[in-house]
DNA sequence: TTTAAATACGACTATATTAGTCCAGTTTTA
DNA sequence: TAAAACTGGACTAATATAGTCGTATTTAAA
């Protein structure tokens, strides 16, 4: 229920590493190896970071990862929200489609949990990345 | 994967209900016709509700439910670790037996991540289920 | 200029978790 | 004794997560 994805547990350990090889580019099988995950399955998280600009790339041989940016300026909340997309941790927040909704006007928790989520989002962004390592 | 489950849902838009009640009991079926939800369902959470202390119940016809304490004595975290078990926010922290694990002892953010637990914990410690209403 | 090592990308499958259903009890009151 | 409720377990369905496969592209080095 509150559970970080294994997304996001090897994104914690990739970055930790890349971090750690300074200047030097790693590879995902590198990391795959070193750690016992999937290569493919962190090929593609790499891939997404990459994306969203968190990792920059070089393709070809003797390509691999870095960091675009210091762990220390990517909060928990951001690299959830990047990896995994944003969500809501009750469902009829995630829309403004209420309608939706079909406990709708009757249902009476809503403000509160939505209180709930800030508060649970603030607290992820006042973890970095760099806090894990 | 930060998101309350439909039973902890479920769980405090039920407890909210028989709390207004005062001291008439409520049955399942009153909460699952108000707010649209699946009856049985609903009957099982609060049959989870009751063998948890969290509420008391009358059987047979006029029988329900109702508060065996009040909600500012229950926190979120107690409702979540009695509706859902008590769960880690990642796997290996889950489980004593690390051998599991087949990361392991290379795994390098074992220490981070289980602090941002307590953390996480923490904040759902102080938020009690009256603060749901 | 070819080969090998790497990223890039999309479709697919498998597994686990969550949500919901069904059915057969038991208890209690009118 | 019938109806309204809780009790409890097994089952199915739906969804989300985890992982795989195949193919294309890029690039450095032999």
């Amino acid at each position: 229920m509150v559970k970080f994805s294994k997304k996001i547990e090897y994104s914690l350990i990739a970055l930790r590493y890349i971090a750690g090889a300074k200047d030097e580019v790693i590879t995902a099988k590198e990391i795959s190896n070193k750690y016992n995950i999937p290569h493919e399955l962190l090929a593609k998280i790499l891939q997404k970071l990459k994306k969203e600009n968190i990792l920059s790339s070089n393709q070809g041989v003797n390509g691999g990862y870095k960091l675009s940016k210091p762990l220390n300026e990517i909060s928990l909340s951001e690299l959830i929200d990047k990896i995994e997309g944003k969500t809501a941790i009750v469902e009829c927040l995630h829309t403004d489609n209420v309608s939706e909704c079909f406990i709708s006007d009757s249902c009476s928790i809503k403000d509160p949990i939505n209180k709930m989520q800030i508060e649970l989002e603030n607290l992820l962004k006042t973890k970095m990345v760099s806090d894990f390592i």
